[in-house]
RNA sequence: GCCGCGGUGGCGGAAUUGGCAGACGCGCAUGGCUUAGGACCAUGUCCCUUUGGGAUGGGAGUUCAACUCUCCCCCGCGGCACCA
């Protein structure tokens, strides 16, 4: 049997022709969701896209033939940066090019044999999708969810747009890795904040998550627990909050520094013949590039502010100072510098000559300020602090606490590292934020009924900083949907990450125009019940996707709160060690494998390089070894139609035994395999075993034909969800009409598995001797009896009785000498 | 610095969860077939000083038995990071 280009072509039509991938969603007896996160339409495909897709597809497949009722839609991230800057350079409108490219991606997914059911097909840049994106835009902003601020806000110079805080990757952008810089800007955010707890909480929930994803959600949130301080300043009725997760340091406070964006700063400083040069020194350190500010080895450098505050705990009156190592985006802005116990402050208390007080002193060395080098920081003994001197200090925190809570002078509070998400940008490529600004009314939501706010498409979209639907007067200028007065447009974009947190939801029901989704089959549909994508979206993509499922659900639109029941992310396929990328060079291009050794083989050697969930590298030779495999299987159904029947009477023979016990132990085994991670690639190394078995049963003895059919028929049947055409093929030779997909997954019995007879080690101290065949119904004593008399036991006993010998049932006997 | 993942032949990787380390594949070697090459078939393939000894990054420990458990250390990758 020959397996080429036509035959992919072949079952591809047949798929295509029968429908087999497009699922009817009235009926969700059985459903099985199972989603591949939609990618960026891009013209280059290379293998290591190619995984993403293969995967999911050998899932769905296993998944059709265990019976289940399989959704796997397909669809376009299609708004972005990369075909707007294409088009700058090259001329070609991204609408233009973004569809062009996804029509080859398309072509090229069907060419792997790829199963999806196009007919749900979402594509993020037509109106029909962003309609809703904006519609949920405007959910969100009459919940008081989306809001505009003016704030300190990433900025990236050569993009020259705004970032989301996620987007900053080591004070660079994630996108061009250009240096991010903080500007004063007004921009669109949403509160994701006000999620931060359950957005915690509930990853609890996720229990089919892989661990590593949610442990940097956790980190990403970040959660930390301590106590808000007033201090008051002297000579106003200002209070200054501070926020301290080490409230046993609080009788050690000698300063208190606030960040240089403080916004009590100008008050504070406004009778200060110096202001000046504060002002200059906060200058310096805001037009400093995010990085180097942040950089721990950054010299902590600050400025005094003349104002004096006093610490409620003890009334001593410290210094207020401003300094580039406080952080106006958490906590308060403002904290209580103790520099006995704290490196940055000690080293800041030493570069200006500030006081040290030590509170808590080493149980095993006394502290002596003179003498410090460092901030101690260990655990200790509390000191100087009134009546919790002799605690320890863990136990002073929570006493402290308390205590301070009942005279206070403080509260308890929790805090988050999660920022709100930025979601306007100063581009071209992508929804239109749906807002009217008016003189009158101010920020109104465009009604539901004027959606879409359609995207222009003659504009100038050169990046100058400022939004390039500024200047489309059509666009810009309409009326308030309130008044009727004359108004204007928002021009900012949306980030695309707003498109893509919700796509999920629009595939049951993709034709809606009426609304965002159908409530009823969302709801019988989603969570999704396997979700897959690289682990690069571990936090912005699934972060938001949770964040913005949640506000639907208070919302009432949908009834479940977490939008992907499971996830799997998959690893990348590296070459020479690099990630493959156009830049370097090491990409390799599926469509000359296609051609060379057809889908299948591809498909077979992407799943057998190794765990899926881990990165690979890429190796020629090893599309070779899946060619060989695949021939050398095919060998066996030519074999399979020459076959002489045989004349066997009775029971079966010993190689028929084994190759029937091989055939209920691969499919237990493959089944297992696919079950439980995904591990393709230990799955078909079981399938080559069966292969190699059933030509070593032939070849060696005589077997039935009806074995030996069945050994073929499983072959191709477990290798199906990964080399789908070759099944198919083999399959309707087999004499079967329909698709191989309508056949059940085969199933095993445990009854042929087992064996009379079965081979154990023997060892001597551990360590394995000989090996020894025993029938599985020996009593331990006996197969001790048999052990002892080996020659090679005998040697290391040396006519000395064994000390000990233990016996692990069909594995091994240890004896000890 | 903190958190997480990982380290097994020449290479990709297996190992029933404490029980025969190296399944399966690549590569390599020898032979067969072939005008030749490729493909295919067969056999072999951890190392050594071989009645034996040594090998899962290094070192210790627990155990009859450790890739697997415990402790210390080294290396690689990823995330977070002046977070008060």
């Amino acid at each position: 049997m020959e397996y080429n280009k036509e035959t992919d072509k072949k079952w591809q039509e047949f798929w295509l022709r029968e429908r087999t991938f497009n699922t009817d969603t009235n009926d969700s007896k059985n459903k099985y969701y199972c989603l591949v996160m939609f990618p960026y339409p891009s013209a280059a495909l290379h293998v290591g896209h190619a995984r993403n897709y293969v995967i999911g597809d050998a899932v769905s497949r296993y998944k059709r033939m265990k019976g289940l009722n399989v959704l796997s839609p397909m669809g376009f991230d299609a708004f972005g940066l990369p075909a707007e800057n294409a088009a700058i350079k090259g001329g070609i409108h991204p609408k233009t090019s973004t569809l062009n490219n996804i029509a080859t991606m398309k072509n090229q997914l069907n060419t792997w044999g790829i199963g999806y059911d196009w007919e749900r097909e979402v594509i993020s840049c037509l109106p029909e999708y962003y309609k809703w994106t904006q519609w949920i835009f405007t959910r969100l902003f009459e919940r008081g969810l989306a809001y505009k601020k003016k704030a300190a806000v990433n900025w990236c110079p050569s993009c020259m747009t705004v970032l989301a805080n996620e987007q900053v990757i080591s004070g660079a952008c994630e996108r061009c890795d250009s240096k991010v810089i903080e500007k004063d800007l007004e921009q669109w955010f949403f509160k994701i904040t006000a999620y931060a707890p359950r957005l915690l909480e509930d990853i609890e929930l996720l229990t089919k998550w892989p661990e590593r994803v949610k442990i940097m959600q956790t980190n990403w949130i970040g959660k930390s627990t301590g106590v808000n301080i007033d201090f008051k300043v002297e000579g106003e009725e200002k209070m200054l909050t501070c926020y301290t997760t080490r409230v046993d340091t609080v009788f050690g406070v000698t300063y208190m520094v606030l960040a240089p964006e403080h916004p009590m700063i100008s008050e504070l400083i406004k009778d200060n013949p110096e202001a000046p040069k504060i002002y200059k020194f906060i200058e310096k350190v805001r037009t400093q590039d995010k990085n180097d500010r942040a950089a721990v080895q950054v010299e902590k450098e600050g400025v005094f502010t003349g104002r004096y505050v006093t610490n409620p705990v003890n009334g001593k009156k410290v210094p207020l100072w401003i300094a580039n190592y406080v952080l106006m985006e958490y906590g308060t802005g403002a904290v209580m510098a103790v520099p006995a116990h704290d490196q940055r402050d000690f080293e800041f208390a030493k570069k200006y000559g500030l006081a040290i007080e030590v509170v808590i002193d080493n149980p095993t060395q006394h502290l002596e300020v003179f003498q410090m080098t460092a901030a101690y920081i260990e655990a200790g003994i509390m000191v100087n602090s009134a009546q919790f001197n002799g605690l320890g200090n863990r136990e002073a925190i929570e006493n402290i606490a308390d205590w301070m809570e009942k005279e206070k002078t403080g509260k308890r509070s929790v805090h988050f590292r999660l920022r709100d998400w930025l979601i306007s940008r100063q581009r071209y490529w992508g929804a239109p934020i749906p807002v009217i600004h008016c003189n009158t009314c101010g920020c109104v939501a465009v009604p539901e009924k004027d959606l879409p706010v359609m995207l222009p498409e003659n504009v100038a979209f050169k990046p100058t900083g400022q939004s390039p639907l500024l200047d489309c007067a059509e666009f810009l200028h309409t009326t308030c949907p309130k008044c009727g007065g004359k108004a204007r447009r928002e021009t900012d974009t949306m980030d695309t990450f707003v498109d893509s947190s919700w796509y999920f939801l629009r595939y049951v029901s993709p034709k809606e125009s009426n609304q965002a989704f159908d409530k009823n089959v969302v709801n019988k549909w989603l969570p999704v019940d396997q979700y897959i994508g690289g682990v690069e979206h571990a936090i912005l993509h699934l972060l938001y996707s949770r964040f913005i499922t949640k506000v639907l659900y208070d919302l009432k639109y949908i009834d479940f709160q977490e939008p992907f029941a499971a996830l799997f992310t998959q690893g990348m396929i590296v070459k020479n060690g690099a990630k493959m990328s156009k830049s370097k060079g090491n990409t390799v291009a599926p469509d000359y494998i296609i051609d060379n050794y057809g889908a299948d083989v591809m498909r077979l050697y992407i799943l057998f390089m190794g765990p899926p969930e881990k990165d690979a590298e890429w190796q020629d030779e090893g599309l070779l070894g899946a060619w060989r495999f695949l021939q050398r299987a095919l060998r066996l159904v030519d074999m399979l139609k020459d076959y002489r029947e045989v004349k066997e009477e009775g029971g079966l023979n010993n190689y028929e035994k084994d190759l029937v016990r091989k055939i209920h132990f691969s499919i237990k085994e493959v089944t297992q395999d696919l079950e439980g991670d995904f591990q393709f690639n230990t799955a078909i190394s079981r399938i080559m075993e069966l292969v190699n078995q059933a030509y070593k049963s032939i070849n060696e003895g005589t077997v039935r034909k009806e074995i030996f059919q069945q050994a073929v028929d499983t072959i191709f049947l477990l290798l199906s969800p990964f080399t789908p055409h070759i099944s198919e093929e083999v399959n309707s030779a087999l004499g079967f009409k329909e698709s191989i997909l309508k056949r059940n997954w085969p199933c095993f019995s445990e009854e042929y598995i087992k064996t009379e007879t079965v081979e154990i080690a023997v060892s001597v101290n551990g360590k394995v001797r000989d090996k020894l065949t025993i029938h599985v119904n020996w009593s331990k004593e006996e197969i001790e009896k048999k052990a002892l008399t080996l020659e090679k036991v005998q040697h290391f006993l040396a006519g000395k009785p064994p000390k000990k010998v233990i016996y692990i049932e069909k594995r091994m006997i240890n004896i000890v000498v």
